[in-house]
DNA sequence: GAAATAAAAGAGTAAAAACTCTTTTATTTT
DNA sequence: AAAATAAAAGAGTTTTTACTCTTTTATTTC
């Protein structure tokens, strides 16, 4: 659905995000042991994300990733759209890349409808959202 | 969604049932022409599919591959998990290994409603079921 | 200002997915 | 039986995705 790369960005920008609640940056080594993830790898991604805005970083001692207030509001889909770019939104389900209301796949309106409510999940939430689950201990970020 | 190599499988089935209907086999060339598809790819993902059972091939002059009654009531989900195995219906949506009800990721539930949604799309028709509309020209298997 | 900490940057490697080519075997038509 | 047709099989290549390593640069603490 979304790549593995992407799995590790949502992860870890979760994780960032109940850090970031009480003004804590984490460091690539503390979010890779918290989300399971190869250290060097979501470093890369991370870099690659704060260059694009979407989280904030401070080199030297004290220092780490993290999220402003607006970083806090964002949701799912923008980190899905930042990293894996639309064609989960509008990709054709059949792989056709002339697939439209006019010249629709078999199996077009079925994936319309689905990619729709991936679509409005992705959205429902911030990031800020879910941290309150994660700090209860009622959804994981690892194994 | 699904891998390129299953979108093609997809394709091609939807268009052998077709031809199917009307007793017709098809020739590999014939298949990669009309779903644009490359020929020696589409070749190796069907007798793969072929050696499974989900659709028989003959040789020689007026050989190629076609569909029995039975493979005319396969449905879409039936393709996909013969070529991607079950991960789209079974996976979690973040990746972790061992996501569950009882350790759900943070989007645990709402990935399975979408998962849901997905899996009944692709078992409401039959291949059988699509031929109407493709024979009418109203949906397309290319470009 | 020296040492330590941590991200930035970029090159490099490994594995998986997508795609190709060649040879063989079976079947049918003439 | 010979020629032609078409799938079977398997090895090989290319591209993309996933992941690693090394060096540099900025910041902070002592």
């Amino acid at each position: 659905m979304v790549s593995k790369t992407c799995e590790y960005a949502i992860r870890a920008m979760l994780f960032i995000a109940q850090k970031s609640k009480s003004d804590i940056k984490v460091g690539v080594k503390h979010i890779a042991k918290a989300i399971d993830s190869p250290e060097p790898f979501i470093a890369k991604i991370l870099q690659e994300l704060s260059r694009k805005g979407l989280l904030q970083s401070a080199k030297g001692p004290t220092g780490g990733f993290f999220l402003d207030n607006a970083g806090l509001k964002q949701n799912l889909a923008d980190i899905v759209v930042a990293v894996d770019g639309d064609k989960l939104f509008t990709g054709c389900g059949l792989g056709l890349k002339s697939c439209s209301e006019k010249k629709p796949c078999p199996i077009h309106d079925e994936f319309v409808a689905v990619r729709r409510q991936i679509k409005t999940m992705m959205k429902s939430a911030t990031l800020d959202d879910y941290n309150t689950s994660l700090e209860l201990g009622e959804k994981y970020l690892k194994r």
